[in-house]
RNA sequence: GCUCAGGUGGCGGAAUUGGUAGACGCGCUAGACUAAGGAUCUAGUGCCGAAAGGCGUGGGGGUUCGAGUCCCCCCUUGAGCACCA
């Protein structure tokens, strides 16, 4: 064989291969197989004008391994790709240049294509969706539509954080501590009019549905906590001298005869009616001070408490005592009542206060551990109640529910569970997201609207959804699906105003329109008003949805993706259920996580899906560090170019070493001398595979070979199965050293490992395959099985240990009897050595394993 | 501050779940081939020690014939939460 035909020309192998999948559909996902299917999942990118980074193809390789090993296993494969497009790069740069986002979008996603396609994945591409394409967000129109029938959408003036920076608002999610997550820009509190997703009603739902969910623990932690739910009561407080009640919320009643003074938030309602008029000044001045902090200095600096006296009392309805009411900003006013009763014997918060401000500590539960003083305050773990009256010696834990019972009893108070969880702000001020299907009508046209028989009177929630706009009040319709998409008019200006208005609201031939409230069409108010009395004037819904929407139910249009019936079909839905292994970054945890089992709940609730929860099996990949061991960015320049890397190794290099990494989920940094090990690796598969004189025969003979093949057949199944592709990679790097070394080895063995190696370097495997005799494609070939009875051998190795330490070993026959071996260990003369002198008090026998003698003397 | 997950050679990491610690790769050392080697191959490579041997999985204690693995305390790194009553 010439010297040249050895060379790993890796660039001519993977276009070969990667044209030759492509233009044969290998990997074609079939809607109506016999197979059993299997559905991988990655989180898809925004297509950034930075192009892919290292980063991104080590969650797709990850799923790509799956794809294909699953495919060997006979199973019908779904491995799609898309684009979460929407976003605010696009716009930005829009801003800038003037160029359509559409077009900024379009040639990004071209350029993601190109790279992703270059490292040669499993997938459909007859699949690919994107966000942006007015066929695929008619549908997240219509879910929005439905949500805005049952009443989970609905529309409020309410304080929200505006970015001065992005000109635009946040939801809570995207706002790190003070901070917008995107572009670190301060943030602060304004009141304007929002879209908001009820989310809230699925509290309970989403919570209870994380308990059968495969996800890593953490993240699973971090949506529960998002939820928040807690257990406790609501108790009313009675207020002297005021005919209103004081309401709070506390998840320990056993501690209310422990309150010695209420904290209602600066924001509270009653608040007016509580101040006594000689405090008036000092509370005003206090108010209006807290108003002013942002939240960051509410929350993040100092916690210094500080409050002030309202002058008013209110009656505990447990024993009738007094208790004066503060004002103080640490008590929020968007959880729970936006009211607290304060024990400070029993709470950290409580105690700092009434420290400071002299308020009597009053102790009601006893530390079972003895220790009464009051430096050991505040104490809030279990314990006996003192102090409490007739509760006096119960355990405070079995109380809790004694005294809310009690105070049902007594009308002043009942079980009650709070979440943290707040709803979803669904609106965003800006040019580039879906429209949001809604139009404004008068109250006049609204009642008509209710009772014209047509597309949109059952559409209409039950609850009004109203807005003031200049002094009038405004109701929203929904258009009907007939008229979606609801598509982007064009702009001559991308910049939202500085109002908090989208820039949508300077269109005003999109913004004002002739609106037929029987049908739902609609035309611009430029032209004359169509004949007919259900035509009224209306203006659109000017903001647009947030980025999140349009992932919220990707995963489902990927089965069905060019229907234009439906969402997706519900028999194809019925088929491939939801994905099977959705792998994607941690950041996403709370965020499109939970956002997209909401939708999914929602439409499970409907009836449009079979399945309740959206990604049953998740993962998160592990960050790729810079060589230097730091985040990988522009400004260290430490970043490192997928496409650089495939010219110098191949996409196959790049596959394997971002596998060979380390495992998964951890977090590990690049190597450039690493890259070049599994380079190595690879060129000796190749070397090895094309050495026809070494290959003796189609069957393999020699016990050694087939002990190791079949070693390294199980290893890397269980290996991949167990998502450890790491040590997948060191199984097949032993088999290869070992056909390296023995004199020949048979066709079967070379074929067998590159149906192993076939999921992690599928040009390289496929190329080989077909050296080897064999038929295009190796994807389409059965996975090969271990057969186990090949890895027991003859003799086996039993070590010899001294009080735990290794001390010798020896070889057996594989039936060996205990006391041979115990006797052989003895007689080993390096054992013997360290017998001398000293008695065995016990001998350890593991069949098979070893021998420990314990000594002693 | 609270909660969780980790700390194994010079480096990335393996370890049948209580049974030979350090697989595999990188790096390093020596050698072979060579005009040359940043290619390739061979041998070696946890630390100390000439060897015998000793010591070794963040530190300290414990359970056990036997501990990287189980228990307790501490140190440390990372992630999440951060007045949620």
């Amino acid at each position: 064989m010439a010297e040249e035909e050895l060379i790993y020309d890796f660039s001519t192998i993977e276009k070969r291969w990667q044209e030759y999948w492509e233009r044969e559909k290998i990997f074609r996902a079939e809607d109506d197989s016999e197979k059993p299917k299997y559905y991988a999942l990655d989180m898809f990118p925004y297509p950034s004008g930075a192009g892919l980074h290292i980063g991104h193809p080590e969650g797709y390789v990850a799923s790509d391994i799956l794809a294909r090993y699953k495919k060997a296993c006979g199973f019908n494969v779904l491995h799609p790709m898309g684009w979460d497009a929407f976003g605010l790069p696009a716009e930005q740069y829009a801003i800038k240049t003037g160029t359509h986002p559409s077009v900024t979008t379009m040639e990004n996603i071209d350029n993601f294509r190109r790279q992703i396609k270059n490292i040669g994945f499993a997938i459909d591409w007859d699949r690919e969706i994107n966000t942006t394409d007015p066929e695929y967000y008619q549908w997240t129109q219509w879910i929005f539509l439905k949500l805005f029938q049952r009443g989970l959408a609905y529309v409020d003036e309410k304080p929200v954080w505006w970015c001065p920076n992005l000109r635009a608002v946040l939801a809570n999610e995207e706002v790190v501590d003070g901070k917008s997550e995107v572009g670190n820009h301060p943030v602060e509190r304004r009141n304007l009019r929002q879209v908001v997703l009820r989310i809230t009603a699925y509290a309970e739902k989403l919570l209870a549905g994380l308990d059968d969910l495969d996800w890593p623990d953490s993240t699973k932690r971090q949506q529960k906590a998002w939820i928040g739910r807690s257990e406790g009561a609501e108790v009313e407080f009675a207020i002297e001298g005021i005919n209103e009640k004081l309401k709070v919320y506390t998840t320990r009643p056993d501690t209310l005869f422990g309150a010695t003074y209420m904290v209602v938030a600066p924001e509270h309602p009653l608040l007016d009616n509580l101040v006594i008029q000689e405090k008036a000044n000092e509370v005003k001045a206090y108010v209006e001070a807290a108003a002013k902090k942002s939240d960051l200095d509410r929350t993040d600096l100092a916690k210094d408490k500080s409050g002030v006296f309202t002058g008013s009392f209110c009656v505990n309805p447990v024993n009738g005592e007094k208790i004066p009411v503060w004002v103080a900003d640490y008590v929020l006013i968007s959880y729970g009542t936006g009211a607290i009763m304060a024990v400070p014997a029993h709470d950290e918060r409580d105690h700092e206060f009434a420290e400071k401000f002299g308020i009597e500590i009053k102790r009601v539960i006893a530390n079972p551990n003895g220790d009464e003083t009051e430096s050991k305050l505040p104490y809030s773990g279990p314990g006996v109640m003192v102090n409490s009256g007739e509760y006096d010696g119960m355990d405070a834990d079995a109380c809790k529910s004694k005294i809310i019972t009690d105070l049902e009893a007594k009308d002043a108070g009942k079980g009650a569970v709070n979440y943290k969880l707040r709803d979803w702000i669904f609106s965003r001020q800006r040019y580039w997201g879906e429209p949001i299907p809604l139009v404004w009508v008068s109250a006049e046209d609204y009642e008509i609207a209710k009772q014209t028989e047509g597309a949109i009177k059952d559409l209409i929630p039950q609850n009004d959804v109203t807005t003031q706009k200049d002094g009038q009040l405004l109701y929203a319709l929904p258009l009907p699906a007939s008229e979606l998409p609801l598509q982007l008019p064009e702009v001559e200006n991308y910049q939202p105003s500085g109002t908090g208005e989208s820039p949508l609201a300077t269109i005003s031939d999109w913004l004002e329109i002739w609106f037929d409230l029987e049908t739902g069409k609609s035309i611009s108010r430029d032209e004359a008003k169509p004949e007919g009395t259900t035509w009224v004037s209306a203006s659109r819904e000017t903001n647009t949805m947030p980025q999140w929407a349009g992932s919220c139910w990707y995963h489902l249009r990927y089965i069905d993706p060019k229907n234009p019936e439906n969402l997706v079909d519900k028999e194809k839905e019925a088929y491939w259920g939801g994905p099977d292994f959705y792998i994607g970054g941690a950041e996403h945890a709370v965020l499109h996580l939970l956002y997209a089992r909401f939708w999914h709940r929602f439409l499970y609730d409907e009836g449009v899906l079979a399945n309740p929860e959206p990604y049953r099996k998740l993962f998160h990949q592990g960050l790729i560090l810079g060589e230097d061991g730091n985040k990988m960015s522009k400004s260290v320049g430490n970043v490192v170019n997928p496409d650089v890397v495939i010219d110098a190794y191949g996409a196959d290099s790049l596959r394997l070493f971002e596998m060979f990494l380390g495992p998964l989920e951890a977090v590990k940094p690049w190597s450039e001398k690493g890259i070049e090990g599994v380079h190595r690796f690879l060129r000796k598969v190749h070397r090895e595979c094309l050495r026809t004189d070494k290959h003796n025969a189609k069957e393999e003979s020699n016990k050694d070979t087939l002990k190791v093949l079949h070693e390294s057949i199980l290893k890397v199944t269980e290996a991949i199965e167990d998502l450890r592709f790491n040590v997948a990679i060191s199984q097949m790097m032993i088999l290869i050293n070992h056909l390296q070394k023995v004199d020949s080895y048979s066709i079967d063995t070379a074929k067998a490992l590159l149906q192993l190696l076939a999921p992690f370097a599928p040009h390289l495997a496929e190329e080989l395959w077909g050296n080897l005799g064999g038929q295009p494609s190796i994807v389409n070939e059965p996975w090969p099985q271990a057969r186990k009875e090949l890895l027991v051998t003859e003799e086996i190795t039993i070590v010899f240990q001294v009080n735990g330490k290794l001390r010798g070993q020896g070889q057996f026959p594989k039936e060996v009897e205990k006391d041979a071996v115990i006797s052989a260990a003895k007689a080993d003369t390096k054992v013997q050595s360290f017998l001398e002198g000293k008695e065995i008090v016990k001998e350890i026998y593991v069949p098979g394993k070893l021998v420990n003698l314990a000594v002693k003397g």
